[in-house]
DNA sequence: GGTATTCTCAAACGATCGTTTGATACCTAC
DNA sequence: GTAGGTATCAAACGATCGTTTGAGAATACC
């Protein structure tokens, strides 16, 4: 394998991330993919076997990240006695948010969105492994933080959380960033949003 | 035309909300629709012109009757003394979920929300111009009953509201519908949780 | 240097896509 | 009855899709 620069793989992969937020998974042809990417049609096959394990692998990518991130964040308050809803929501939502914001990953909450809605099974499973722990950790930390709910109440409270979460991520709503605010100061905005909503949601009697 | 029990049209149209919610736009083929319809292959290009203008047709016929109970709903209570946020609330959230319900419509929140993800351009703009009056006397009256927050401030909670909203009619979520609850149950279940949810993200201090 | 492995490439494969065509049936109106 | 629009149908169109092939270039190993 090829070093230089960038490896064909890590080109498909890049290029792969924007034509898939772009245009779909199905949208996207290997075609456009290759071309963009500079490579040859035949790479993605030779490489990655087949287009749905580069969707795979694209996801993999990206979400191996987010829930690595997330959890170092949990782990440095969970339990402790000076710990806040604040706190737990900023480790759930903050790498989220940079996630969308780094290198090209601003389009990967469009294509995680997209995954979401286009209901496919074996996607939904695979994200259910990779994200189960990680939501149950939080929720027994959200548990702790509010004793006077139900677990029936508390997941959908999160659930809706999360719901606002994604809408946010995705960039999907009448709130757009202005010229003249920069990214960073955007995604704090948007956090700081997200946080205080999601608190009044999550802790309201 | 014939009117026999249901027309080509129609035929086509129900087959198309069902596919595409299944599908997706691009992924549901005329010839899979067309079969399930028990219609022609030509019969779409036929009545519809082409398969783009088909999916105009499809949201059009659901958003017009959103829209209208929304609207009718708000009419209600718009400007009067005793309004609640709750009842505001109300008028936004249950005529979304009644359309997520009513007939084969529980798969055409899946078709917006596949919509939204799939960012198409032209399709945001057909929304923003069917939603844009409906946004604005929803924003409006918002905006009298929660008179101590900000213009932005209030866009930015009425987005997380319907960001959450999104979520939940897609059943995206954790939260599924136990087979011992009714679809109606579960439905008003889902407003009910929507409704203090949003109230309580909306008007913190 | 020669062999083996890894990678790239142009070309082609079969399948499926949205759309168009032209013939045929159906129904209305004169 | 017959002309004329309306609707349906099987068939075909060109385009594009994901994938495969086989030959050649590049690289690694001995």
């Amino acid at each position: 394998m090829q070093t230089s620069q960038q490896s064909t793989k890590e080109r498909i992969l890049s290029a792969a991330e924007v034509l898939f937020a772009r245009h779909g998974f199905e949208g996207a042809s290997l075609r456009q993919l290759t071309a963009a990417a500079g490579v040859n049609l035949a790479a993605v096959n030779y490489h990655f076997g087949s287009k749905d394990r580069l969707v795979e692998e694209v996801f993999r990518r990206r979400l191996d990240e987010l829930n690595s991130r997330r959890l170092k964040a949990l782990a440095r308050i969970a339990g402790q006695p000076e710990t806040t809803l604040d706190d737990v929501l900023a480790a759930f939502i903050k790498p989220a948010l940079e996630l969308s914001h780094d290198g090209s990953g601003t389009l990967f909450m469009r294509v995680l969105a997209r995954a979401f809605a286009e209901h496919d099974d074996t996607l939904r499973k695979f994200l259910s492994d990779n994200y189960g722990h990680v939501m149950r950790q939080f929720t027994a930390e959200f548990a702790r933080l509010l004793p006077h709910l139900s677990k029936e109440e508390l997941y959908w409270r999160i659930d809706l959380v999360s719901g606002a979460l994604t809408h946010a991520m995705s960039g999907f709503g009448m709130i757009q960033r202005k010229s003249d605010v920069t990214e960073t100061v955007h995604r704090e905005q948007t956090a700081a949003h997200l946080i205080r909503f999601s608190a009044a949601g999550l802790s309201h009697p």
